[in-house]
DNA sequence: GTCTATAAAAGGATAGAC
DNA sequence: GTCTATCCTTTTATAGAC
């Protein structure tokens, strides 16, 4: 593996464990077993090394995050709920200190670079676009008038606010009643189609 | 206004506007006109300041942030979307820089102190509270097997998720999706009941 | 309780040899 | 491209006078 990319992915571990201000350029170096030299020959800066991280993220999400929830796994909306389901396992692996590496990223850093701000807002476009793929493909088994990049949006807004809340009191049962309330959403609307049908 | 006050003061607003790493006690003393000997004097480190800080905030929730957003609002429901609509006006007059600073504060912090992360978690449980004190007194518009805790729960995840996206894309309108598939959410609750009435 | 001065460490970043 | 050495700033915290 190439230098740079050694970089990028020990950076990008201590950002997600610790966060990007409580890393130190010394503790990328540590973990990679480089030296300075080595870190800023391929980064003008730290902020740099995060910028690549964040690209890395975006770049990744397809094979990363959503081909590994999706193994096996056809049906539209159920897709949507095992994504959920894998993050519910890394919050259990993690003894309930998982956080989302942009979630906690977007909250840390109060007056982002707007590069950093943008590439932020990318990879939750890209996670959201990804769920309204699945939402589309679902056709009509929900509302035709729906706002499906809306309601895609709040399946992340519920991610989010579920690993906030499973991560802060060490309890992935706050995670659990989120997504059973997004699932009974999900339910409500399926159920209004088919009354309507019905009609 | 005694010292140990205007530290507590200009803290809390440091660390919504700046995050804890990125304040220093420097800020803070330069804040609030003061010197280190005065800060130590009341604090024995900064960590402490912070504690006193999120007791500061949990203790003033009624007060400081439920008072304001619920004057002239008597139905428990619209509460909930009064409480909703303050958030949203904060958003607007930062120019959609608006963070919770709680929020902020339990992903800013990775592996905080227990003592911290037990007050992160004390500020959420009191605003859920308020919140299911709201869904329990609006009685049998909602379905008596409905999980009230859950979803009082849930409100929060959605203010938090919404804010999160609101702020990262600079877009109050990723606050206003939220809030709209969240008062979705409620009719279908409400019209279950009116249709089961019916029936 | 508040002041000034300063210790002690950690942080980001650079220089120049190899 | 990688190494060692180091500069300079910031940061938390302390010491001791007043």
């Amino acid at each position: 593996m190439d230098t740079r990319t050694k970089i990028i992915l020990a950076a990008m571990e201590l950002f997600w464990l610790k966060g990007y201000n409580s890393t130190s350029v010394a503790d990328i170096l540590s973990r990679t077993q480089l030296n300075s030299g080595s870190l800023y020959h391929f980064f003008p800066s730290k902020q740099d090394v995060l910028i690549a991280v964040l690209e890395f993220l975006r770049d990744g999400i397809g094979e990363m995050l959503l081909a590994p929830a999706w193994a096996g796994i056809d049906d539209p909306i159920e897709r949507i709920f095992a994504l959920l389901a894998s993050y519910r396992r890394m919050i259990v692996e993690s003894d309930c200190t998982y956080g989302c590496p942009i979630g906690s990223l977007a909250l840390e850093l109060h007056e982002p670079d707007p590069k950093v701000r943008e590439l932020l807002a990318a990879n939750f476009t890209g996670w959201a676009n990804a769920i309204e793929a699945c939402l589309i493909a679902a056709g009509n088994r929900l509302p035709c008038g729906l706002d499906r990049a809306a309601l895609a949006q709040f399946v992340l807004t519920a991610m989010e606010g579920g690993v906030m809340q499973a991560r802060t009191h060490r309890d992935v049962a706050f995670f659990d009643r989120a997504v059973s309330m997004l699932r009974a959403y999900f339910e409500s609307l399926e159920q209004g189609v088919q009354a309507r049908a019905r009609a």
